[in-house]
This record gives structure tokens, sequence and C-alpha cells, in this order.
DNA sequence: CCTGCTACCTGATGGC
DNA sequence: TGCCATCAGGTAGCAG
């Protein structure tokens, strides 16, 4: 549930399911979900406690506790998942037939939320605060909120010499965009991936910055619609290709100027773009 | 400090 | 069919 877009849409429906909800019981079924934190530690520190509100920060999801601070990041492929009951949970966690794969699971006062990552890159970790997280303290501007502003954005810009791709996957400057919405900015702001940063103009920067608070806005606007499902373990967000113009769309035109779209490596990363009118 | 590269995992897909 | 290589929406950790 990678990048921004895709992880304030699960935020927005999670929220009414859990906030206010006591966490009655935790269930770690693959420790390595909580590495480098002991699921036992965590265990102890989210039994019982109550979930005050759920925010998030970049690519995080915060669930913010009466004590405590409970972070979950999806990585690559990380999801949430939701059961009716304990009872629901244990009949279809894990089993061999038709089993769904949960890592994490916290059992409410009503309901379960389960945290899934069959290739077990996501991660749930549990902290005295936020400024107790080193993850949260490094993050930069969230690309969603309103202090995301041209001018900001235009001064972390100019401040790096890095090419524009590598620098808008950078969460340190920018937090939320990861490589879809990186390249599908650079293609609407007609800009050059490899371009370095501190090179562009003033324009060039208040073009990228509207191309990216665009891009996100359609994003997470397809994302809500329709809305996550948490409860099919299968449900993932839907029609999100219609929406892209560059990425996943190697050598077919380019949507502007009909130059065949190419795939290149960047940071041991794709990048799509168009070689004739990103500049 | 900054930057670039690899490791971390599992599953899907396509060529032979 | 099977086998192998490659790819996947992310980031921590490390060397230079």
């Amino acid at each position: 549930m990678p990048e921004l877009p895709e992880v304030e849409a699960v935020v927005r429906t999670l929220r009414p399911l859990v906030q206010g909800r006591k966490i009655r019981c935790v269930h770690i079924f693959h420790p390595i979900a909580t590495k480098p934190q002991a699921p036992s530690h965590v265990a102890r520190q989210v039994q019982g406690r109550r979930i005050r509100f759920v925010d998030r920060k970049g690519k995080y999801v915060l669930l913010v506790l009466d004590r405590g601070l409970l972070t979950m990041h999806f990585r690559l492929d990380g999801q949430l998942l939701w059961f009716s009951n304990g009872k629901e949970l244990l009949q279809r966690a894990n089993q061999r037939e038709n089993g769904v794969h949960v890592d994490v699971a916290l059992e409410l006062d009503k309901g379960v939320l389960g945290f899934a990552d069959r290739r077990h890159f996501g991660r749930i970790h549990i902290w005295e605060s936020a400024n107790d997280c080193p993850d949260l303290s490094g993050l930069g501007i969230d690309a969603l909120w309103r202090d995301f502003t041209s001018s900001r954005f235009t001064e972390t810009l100019l401040a790096s010499k890095r090419p524009l791709k590598n620098f808008l996957l950078d969460q340190s400057r920018v937090a939320g965009i990861g490589n879809i919405y990186s390249c599908e900015s650079l293609w609407y702001a007609g800009l050059n991936p490899r371009r370095r940063a501190n090179t562009l103009k003033p324009q060039e920067a208040r073009r990228l910055h509207k191309a990216i608070v665009s891009v996100l806005a359609r994003a997470l606007e397809c994302c809500l619609h329709p809305a996550p499902d948490f409860r099919d373990p299968e449900w993932w967000f839907q029609g999100l290709e219609n929406i892209l113009r560059a990425y996943g769309r190697e050598g077919k035109p380019c949507r502007r100027c009909g130059e065949p779209i190419r795939r290149i490596a960047q940071g041991g990363r794709s990048t799509y773009c168009c070689g004739r009118c990103q500049k």
C-alpha cells in the first residue's frame, strides 16, 4: 500500500473503525513484523491501551494511544485486514487451507485489526511518543499538508544537487512520494528525471510543485472510490492504471507528444519518462 | 554531512 | 512443465 495517497485512503477508512477502541489483546503471528523491537515488548506495551486517534505522517500510519504511539509502515505490499472478532481471526489467520496471511493482529473491544505483509518488509512498532520515534523525526514536509508550499519546496530543491527523481524519493526532504508518483509528477511538469534539483528555474520549480499536488490529489480521489475494504484480503486499489500517464507505460505513446515512453534505471529503480517532452 | 549501492523477503511473470 | 531470471508501489545500513 505504497505511496502517500494510498496510505491516506487507508487512514481515512481506518479512523471510524478503531478510533476510541480499546486494544484487548495483541497477537503476533510473525515476529519479523516488529523487528528490531521484541514482539513481547510490543505486545506488553500495546495490550490494554485505548486508541485515541489515527494519524499519518508520510507513508507511516500512526495509532495514537492513551499511552504511547504505534506506527505501521507497509513498505511495498503490506496491508490492513479486518475481522469481526477473535474467533473469526483464529479460524482464518495463517491456516493451510484458504488461510489469510496475518502477521500481527490487534483484538479490539469491537472487531480485530490485522497487519499483513507476505513479503515481510512491512513493520509495526511501539514508541513512547512521536519524539521518541527516529523514523518519524527524520521525515521532511508531508506532500499532502498545507505547509507543503511552492516556496518551501523550491527551497529544498535548490539545496540538493541530486537528480530530480532521486530527490523526490528522498523522504527526508518531502515525505510521501514514491516511485509511481515521482514519475507522474515529473511527466506532468515536463521535467527530465535526470535534471539536478538545484538547476531548476523558479518557474520550473513552481510547475513541479503544482504537478505533485495535483497528481497526489487525483490519486487520492481514485483511492477513495471505492474505499479500501479491509474485510477482503484480496482487496487492492482499483483503477490507478487509468490515471497514470508515464509509470508502467514503457513503449506506449506519450500522451502529450506521441514519443514512446522510455524506462530508464535510476538508483536501482525504474523511471518511466518521455525522452522528447520532459526537458 | 552527502550520495549510491546492497540487503531484506516473497510472489508473479515471461522466456527457453 | 519446469527452471531461471527479472521485476515489484520502500527504506535501513553501510562504504566511500
